[in-house]
RNA sequence: GGCGCUAUCGUCUAGGGGACUAGGACACGGCCCUCUCAAGGCUGGAACACGGGUUCGAAUCCCGUUAGCGCUACCA
């Protein structure tokens, strides 16, 4: 076996607005391959838009990499610290003749356009109207006239073998004379990147399909420029509920959204890539380790997917149960904190007491939030009763009810010691003595000390919350029985 | 409109000419387990867009139709 040389590939998002899923998943398929052959993965910021690029939007991108894992090699690429290169590089262009000035304004252009439109005719940059004299050029510049660089398409066609479709090509007809410098000096899109992927040595080019149109103007750049050309992988776009591109509004199309909402990185990471990648068979749930040592670009896929939040929260409850305990109890901890459930001291006071009650509950969680939920009857000292399950468990005759709780009180207060060794004979001694199931018991006494009808084993919860506690709501749930109506 | 990409259950997918009575997962229903819930196990309904080819044989290959999406800026 041959030893090619390591590809280099980069994630190169606009900082307009925060990382979108979509992205997140190009950057850690970006990611996955690099980490995967030993390869180099890049960042790059597209900010020669200055009207929309912002500092925060940068910081954002670069925290939810953070978040999802996606660690990047060598400095971080500004875009805009290059315009003196892509300014040259444009220069050089027109210099060996593969693109030419434009004088034309903007006016003019929206006016040709308005025109081709009413004609329902497709407009396209006739390079007809660029043909001036150098007489005339060297006076329009002398005068100090406005100018963009476009660049010359030649004839033919262009076509690459792109490592998801395969054979992709075009006519050249079908590409305009494109402006790749505008009249105050600074490049456009397609310009800038080749440039910036030149400089950087990008062997792979892999990003969303959305951009299969402007591949064959920039391989035509590479040409011109005398660059040699990276590979190509287009990957599909993420489409909301409606088969449509996601929608911020509607789709919570940030991944922070769902940091917020409770979900891990690797559960984020895990759904985003069989979004676009699958590894074959029936294996789905993976960790960070096996995505990496099933990754291939052989099996990315070529239709876009609907991100489906149901499956999300699915993985993520997966991923909260079999992810180790130390990592998911911080996130919980931070959650537990901002939500006011506890504080940062009541947590660290008993760290043993704090483990164990996230590990009793992430099981029976989808998302972190839920968890949260779960956890308030063991850190709250006032709890709330959940209508339905005292309905149910307590009121549906209440003497009974009244009966059941009483004996089940003293039961559990004559217990030799509060420990789940203890507590259950005593509880199934109770049942047994009554001639009731052990449900009988257990249920009423469940909604008593947590107000939920959803909790961990009976026994867990007892001495999770503790006895003085646990005996207290009891007490407090008879005197209820007793006087209310 | 032009160009391009795509097309298997509601959704995510397996499948790469015969192993397909089309497999798995999410969601939905039923059953089991069980102190509740979750998890887990079993189970039910649910798909190859359509039409032509090629072939002894097509979900799989080719062509067309249709549909969806993307691009079509001195945005990225």
């Amino acid at each position: 076996m041959s030893a090619p040389t390591p590809p280099r590939l980069r994630f190169a998002p606009s900082p307009t607005g925060y990382l979108h899923v979509g992205g997140a998943r190009t950057a850690l398929f970006n990611w996955l391959w690099a980490r995967k052959t030993g390869g180099t993965f890049l960042l790059r910021t597209e900010d020669t838009d200055k009207a929309r690029s912002t500092d925060e939007s940068t910081a954002a991108i670069f925290r939810g990499l953070e978040w999802l894992g996606l660690d990047w090699d060598e400095d971080v690429v500004y875009q805009g610290a290059n315009v003196a290169r892509h300014k040259a590089d444009a220069e050089r262009l027109v210099e060996n003749g593969s693109a030419y000035l434009d004088f034309t304004t903007v006016v003019e252009l929206e006016r040709l356009r308005a025109d081709a439109d009413a004609r329902k005719e497709p407009f396209r940059f006739d390079r007809r109207l660029a043909r001036w004299t150098p007489d005339e050029i060297a006076q329009k510049l002398a005068a100090g006239e406005p100018y963009t660089i476009r660049f010359r398409v030649p004839d033919g066609t262009t076509a690459w073998d792109d490592i998801v479709h395969g054979r992709i090509s075009f006519d050249n007809k079908e590409i305009e004379d494109f402006i790749v410098l505008r009249s105050d000096g600074t490049p456009i899109y397609n310009l800038a990147v080749v440039s910036d992927d030149i400089a950087m040595r990008i062997t792979i080019v892999m990003r969303g399909d959305d951009h299969i149109s402007n591949t064959p103007k920039q391989i035509l750049l590479y040409q011109a420029l005398g660059a040699p050309l990276p590979q190509f992988a287009h990957v599909p776009m993420i489409h909301g509920t409606d088969g449509k591109k996601l929608s911020k509004r509607r789709d919570a199309a940030a991944v922070g959204d769902w940091e917020y909402k409770g979900i891990l990185p690797t559960a984020m990471a895990n759904f985003l890539a069989l979004l676009g990648w699958s590894p074959g068979g029936d294996l789905e749930v993976m960790m960070p380790e096996e995505m990496l040592a099933h990754f291939s670009l052989e099996r990315l896929h070529r239709k876009a997917a609907i991100f489906d939040t149901q499956k999300l929260e699915w993985m993520n409850g997966q991923h909260l149960s079999r992810r180790p305990l130390e990592e998911v109890l911080p996130r919980v901890t931070d959650a537990l904190i901002r939500h006011e459930v506890a504080t940062a001291e009541r947590l660290a006071a008993d760290p043993a007491w704090t483990a164990h009650l996230v590990d009793q509950l992430r099981v029976r969680a989808r998302t972190i939030e839920e968890v949260v939920t779960q956890a308030r009857p063991y850190l709250l000292d006032e709890i709330e009763y959940d209508d339905a399950a005292v309905a149910k468990a307590l009121l549906k005759d209440r003497a009974a009810s009244a009966d059941i709780l009483h004996a089940t009180r003293e039961a559990l207060v004559n217990a030799p010691a509060w420990t789940a060794e203890a507590l259950e004979p005593a509880l199934r001694t109770l049942a047994e003595s009554r001639g009731l199931t052990a449900g009988k018991i257990f249920t009423p006494l469940r909604v008593a000390v947590t107000g939920l009808a959803v909790s961990p084993g009976i026994f867990d919860v007892l001495t999770l919350i503790g006895r003085e506690r646990s005996l207290e709501r009891l007490a407090r749930t008879l005197d209820m029985l007793a006087t209310t109506t």
